[in-house]
RNA sequence: GCAGUCGGACAGUCUGUCGCCGUUGCCACAGGCAAAGGAGGAAAGUCCGGGCAGCACAGAGCACUCCACUUCCUAACAGAAAGCUGUUCGCGAGGGCAGAGUAACGUAGAAGAAAAUAACCGCCCGCAAGGGUAAGGGUGAGAAGGUGGGGUAAGAGCCCACCGGUCGUGCAGCGAUGUACGAGCCGUGCGUCUUGGAGGCUGCAAGUUCGCGUAUACCGACGUUCGAGGGCUGCUCGCCCGAGUCGGAGGGUAGAACGCUCCAGCCCAAUGGUGACAUUGGGAGUAGAUGAAUGGCAGACACCUUUUUCACAAAAGGCACAGAACCCGGCUUAUAGUCUGACUGCUUAU
């Protein structure tokens, strides 16, 4: 399977119903500025693997423009650095929807910012499959 | 040249790489490829005014809310333009603030003798009782128009001159007002009030359509050939369908499409106008997301500041405010810096 880094609309949690329940049941784990809530789902035919959302708090960040440019960096984090994560999924059969909440008051550079991403993507599998 | 006043324009640029969003074209089911495009002057605050949408609505009056110098612009405005009056800051160019009316009533107030047909002290007349007196005193935002002179027992618009205000007349102006002459002798703030003007309510999560889905359980109104309601239609007549329809309440969905971007819009020119603006002619016109795209990363240049240097230059740091959510016109607030027009003051040279 190639690898493509693209990041559609489809891969992005937008389902109202699903947001409820995410938030409502799914479990969490942190890695500063970083927090994770996720949800395993059923297996669905023609639905991606993972479902992201990202989330940076207006008290936070008073400004959009602030907001904006968390987001912007955050999702080009995932989009670059998804592929272990969904394949990992992928080996063991199931889908899930992650929320990614942006914990601090600051901003951090990108680069910074990937790799606490990587390391949170990988907390997830380990507390999820090797408990 | 320096300092300043009032405007206007702009608000980094380029390259590489990996992406996002809708549009169009092609391959052509899913999807892929290509092309051109994709935040602001404030997109912000949501403070005004419209368009648009739904609901309500015979007409008139009352109440309520908002606005208030004049003329003018506009779709409209609490906005803009050109002016007027007062006041205030600045040497000045200019800037700030205030501005309908006052007949009646209320109010001010722990000040002061007194807040409106004023006598506490003072001054004058008088033996006294008493009377005259608003020039002086202190209080207050405001004390019976102000200053000077005459006058008087002492005083006072009592009289006179000038000044401020008011009223009348003439002149100038569309007007607010200005000005000349004359008259007369003039208290302040706020509220109620009076006059004139404006105003239905809710907002694109408006609203329309499709889909999903439950239960029509319950209540009310009208009705089944004496026919509710609906269709054809701008309306009436007429024809057709016709057993349910409408409202409340409850329950269920909250997915998709439309609304949704081309316009009271923008740019240029001419004409009219002091101007806001209007008219005519010409031109260019793809942001439309919706748990919400318009970017991430790397590099180069430009710009600014500081330090070093005679200088060329080098190093370090910085590079604003801020992100569309139906669309316009304003207002208000935030903003590193760059360019530019007119004008003012000072200085130098001619």
């Amino acid at each position: 399977m190639e690898k493509n880094n693209k990041f559609t609309k489809s891969e992005r949690l937008s389902r109202k119903a699903v947001i409820d329940r995410l938030y409502a049941e799914g479990r969490s784990v942190a890695a500063f500025p970083l927090r994770a809530v996720y949800l395993p789902l059923e297996p669905e035919e023609g639905e991606p693997t993972v479902s992201i959302l990202i989330a940076v708090s207006k008290k936070r960040f008073r400004h959009a423009v602030d907001r904006n440019l968390v987001k912007r960096r955050l999702r080009e984090a995932y989009r670059l650095n998804k592929h272990p994560f969904a394949e990992a999924l992928q080996q063991k059969g199931c889908r899930m929807a992650v929320a990614i909440l942006y914990l601090d008051k600051q901003h951090h550079s990108f680069v910074n910012l990937q790799a606490r991403l990587k390391k949170l993507m990988q907390a997830i599998i380990t507390k999820e499959f090797e408990q």
